[in-house]
DNA sequence: TTTTAAATTATAATAATTCCAAACTTGACC
DNA sequence: GGTCAAGTTTGGAATTATTATAATTTAAAA
């Protein structure tokens, strides 16, 4: 009963779903439109699904989950470790790092031209570089 | 300066111990020794209770997470995030950062002067700065 | 030795995530 | 449009890592 009734607005997210062969449900469109119609986010599944149970749109955990791994083997997302407990997924898909605020569990972009790595060893023998990941954990300044 | 005594193997965890305000138990002794007599190591609470085990030393794997957490508080130990389904805590405290081997769950350490990480955006206002992490993920070459 | 606060333990509880088998959609073909 | 197989979704159970709890044991101060 909920339907979003602008001009076409699920064009380049049908695209999008289509070039990665992941075919266009319901679900996984708007799941697809929650994250990639609302900037650079970062998100887990648990989050993803309270905004989709929002937004009227009927969706399972388990499905959400589902999508969310699916999007990340197609390279629409990004896996991101900073808690050993919960798994943010990124929809910046740029070369980027992150100031993570441990208190609050917020992420925050930085862009990769603003970060270095410098002088790295090389990859043990018979090993490939695949990602590096620069965390800067922050908290709230004493005062 | 670190001398080896062959002839009190526990004076020198008995120093960490009382330094940090936790008493020596067996328990904390016991996995002291595994811990900090073996060099710089990446354990789970789950492999170090499985080495106690093999190494004759009862204890729960209740005591070991204890465990690690109180020696992490006291600076003994660091806790290190790669994967979101395991935490690993590594006993080298000095300035590094790792490798990890996604494939098998292996770290491997990558000495603080051997990685540069250059023109960072200082922190957000109100916020410090509390550490930088660098994983640097590698996998096997495609061959 | 007695006392008591701290530590340990087995077990239950929790939280995030994955698994599963049944029910439902989708797209291809007629 | 109707049929069908393959792909997708679902609720709920299972799994995994970890933390909490409450009873018992231990360390060390008095």
């Amino acid at each position: 009963m909920s339907e979003v009734t602008t001009a076409r607005p699920y064009a380049h997210l049908l695209q999008k779903l289509k070039g990665a062969g992941l075919r266009p449900t319901r679900q996984r469109l708007a799941l697809a439109k929650l994250l990639f119609d609302g900037g650079d986010r970062h998100l887990t599944a648990e989050m993803l699904h309270d905004e989709a149970l929002g937004a009227n749109v009927r969706v399972s955990l388990a499905t959400v989950y589902n999508t969310l791994h699916q999007f990340r083997r197609a390279g629409l997302l990004r896996e991101i470790v900073v808690d050993s407990q919960r798994t943010y997924f990124d929809t910046n898909m740029s070369d980027h790092h992150h100031f993570y605020f441990d208190a609050t569990g917020d992420l925050a972009d930085i862009p990769g031209h603003e970060v270095t790595v410098a002088a790295l060893p090389p990859a043990p023998p018979g090993m490939t570089i695949d990602r590096i990941d620069v965390v800067v954990r922050v908290r709230a300044d004493r005062s």
